[in-house]
DNA sequence: GGGAAATGCTTAACATGTTAAGTGAATGCG
DNA sequence: CGCATTCACTTAACATGTTAAGCATTTCCC
């Protein structure tokens, strides 16, 4: 198997590079959609054995570290969008993993926190999820880690204000 | 709002860290997620304009650089679970973007080519995004961004063959 | 005060991610 | 040959990503 399709090197090159673009596997895009999804792969199953997706895990470690947030500040924590939290809180709710209960001041405003059905079950989750990391973090390397970390936080600041389109967010 | 949760020089922690467990938002997973986002981003209103999914552009640019190949090869190449292969390939040969055909030595394998309407659509998306790919480059640095995309690709191989449970992968 | 605009959140609709099951074709082997 | 197994791909089912509407509530401002 070993096959290396699109070789510069070859001679008649048999119909490839259609179209003038650099090599698609090289992308940057790819490279971060393939990286973290070696890095994920290793947490969904135990993450799955508990009944939680990778998504419904972030919401319920965002909320145990900061007790109680609005949906929208959850949203920004978590890194999702609204449409999808909105669908999981439902979710985790019905399961008595979060609790819900609107603001007084604002009718508008529903806070989240997390019950202690969902510290329970955090708590038999984060030994496995930390053991994973550990060793990944061994694996690769806790400096090389610490650097991709910080290289990834340059991109992603390099990149804010360069907005897509038709957005005015610049957020706060 | 300028506001910092889960500060640690906070003299009365009002109830966060609940669970033992490191700073959620620095997590690997999260910073991947979040620069792809940001790469991202730049993208999809310029492929959003030409009627085009990320995953749809992936497909096409796979098959103008590789000529034909088989739906399993071409799942590798694009990165695509072959479920989500299956329906996309479905959409895009309705819109005669692409074309298949059942190969004569095996009926189980068709051989999936870009047709030519599809590289007419390549020809007029690519330059935008090679542009876009350019402006990020500018941004961040050229060398920079070949030396992330060199700790990804480290990052990926050292996490090869801790395969995610219950997968006797290994590939070849 | 009162109506237009903004805000916080939810629903809707469509596309993909993820896992499991299904289908038809090819292989292995007794 | 016959049949269980494997293989390539598709369908199905559920969860999330993404964009656009919808719905209260609140704020702005005359």
């Amino acid at each position: 198997m070993t096959k290396k399709p699109a070789d510069p090197a070859n001679g008649s090159a048999p119909a490839a590079r259609q179209v003038p673009m650099r090599d698609f596997s090289r992308s940057l895009p790819m490279s971060l959609l393939r990286a973290r999804e070696a890095v994920m792969r290793q947490f969904r199953p135990s993450l799955r054995e508990h009944g939680l997706t990778e998504q419904q895990w972030r919401i319920l470690r965002a909320l145990a570290s900061i007790e109680a947030a609005e949906v929208t500040e959850l949203a920004r924590t978590a890194f999702l969008l609204g449409p999808s939290l909105s669908r999981i809180l439902r979710d985790l709710e019905a399961r008595n993993l979060i609790e819900r209960k609107t603001a007084k001041a604002d009718q508008r405003r529903s806070m989240v926190s997390i019950s202690r059905e969902g510290l329970k079950l955090m708590a038999s989750v984060a030994p496995t999820s930390e053991a994973i990391y550990a060793e990944i973090t061994r694996r690769f390397g806790a400096r090389k880690l610490a650097e991709l970390q910080e290289m990834l936080g340059e991109l992603e600041r390099s990149l804010a204000g360069l907005g897509g389109a038709d957005d005015t967010l610049a957020d706060g």
